[in-house]
DNA sequence: CCGCTCATGTAACTGGTTACATGATTTA
DNA sequence: TAAATCATGTAACCAGTTACATGAGCGG
């Protein structure tokens, strides 16, 4: 057989919650995006059923019926084979973009905050830092209260929590800078 | 007319570019990406030769012939419209996942870092330290490097070392608590 | 002159989004 | 029972990737 390709974000992602939650249907999958804190998981229905049923048809996920009231449904488990893909997908052998500079938005846009004013320059991080530290303190209190709970899980949230913080360190280290050489021309 | 649909990150950055480097030629944009030390710009052919075009479609880049030897190609310049684009990317109104955490394949993974035997998930923990480091330290250089050059593309840099050095603290904390918590049961 | 890299593309594919549809279930 | 929301889809679209093609310039 052909060398299966990779598994997307994606797919390992939705692999992955399975394995955590137990036999779940996709809209139980759907729903952890939904209501992520990190908004790249769109979590559209147009993504994870498509996907849930390929994952199925690779053999990385069983399916059993499960009925609540009149409605039938589909629930999904991780096969022996679906663990052996999600523990490839895990690593460590990654290609770079694991591991190397993340994506950041506001990073991309800052490049090019020359193109405006110098005023607005100010302003401009101003207010991005005013939504950073929002965001970072909304995530402090998703902390918190994973604090106890699954170790994992908490692991996440503190990851991007630390994050947030170096950006919002970045975003200050930059207005300062921009203050002292606007001051020094 | 219908107001035109906002740009894709890559148009933006793309405009940017071409922005920032005065008038120039495709190519010149794509060895921009090619070269770029964060790995999810491909910069590939097909993507920015039909967006260049898109982008002069829309009356935001214009053109200038441009021979180099025996060779005719185009120069593009970006248009006073253009400008209006660019600012109005930048922001400083942005959709939520602009400030929001962004996405960190890494992070996705560790989530699920549970599914390795206790063994494995301590190497796996260093081997993305590792990773992480050389990665970060990469940047470091290029930043010293940048240091006294154009102040916005050292803050660029910068920025990124920053969270670098975030996700490498927190691989940090991540392989003690565990070390901890395995201690402890 | 040969082969290598530069520079500019193009065609097919693909994963994910948007927007819509539909029946089941809950709530006012 | 009417309205809202839950749960499960589907079809059209779209930006970006992969893989290929092609000619220009250059180094041996």
């Amino acid at each position: 057989m052909p060398p299966t390709r990779a598994l997307t974000e994606l797919e390992g992602c939705v692999l992955g919650l399975v394995w955590a939650n137990g036999p779940c249907t996709p809209y139980a999958v759907r729903k952890v995006f939904l209501s992520s804190k990190s908004p790249h998981w769109s979590g559209s229905a147009g993504a994870i059923y498509p996907l849930v049923e390929r994952l199925a048809g690779l053999g990385l996920l069983g399916s059993e019926a499960h009925a609540t009231g009149r409605r039938a449904s589909l629930r999904y488990v991780v096969t022996a084979e679906g663990v052996r893909a999600l523990v490839g997908w895990l690593g460590p052998s990654w290609p770079d973009w694991v591991a190397g500079v993340p994506p950041d938005p506001l990073r991309t846009r800052l490049r090019f905050l020359a193109a405006l004013p110098p005023a607005q320059q100010r302003q401009f991080l101003l207010d991005a830092e005013e939504l950073v530290r929002e965001h970072r303190d909304r995530l402090q209190d998703e902390a918190d209260r994973r604090r106890g709970e699954d170790f994992y899980r908490y692991m996440n949230v503190r990851g991007a929590v630390l994050v947030m913080t170096a950006r919002l360190e970045w975003l200050r280290e930059f207005r300062l800078a921009l203050a002292n050489s606007a001051g020094a021309s």
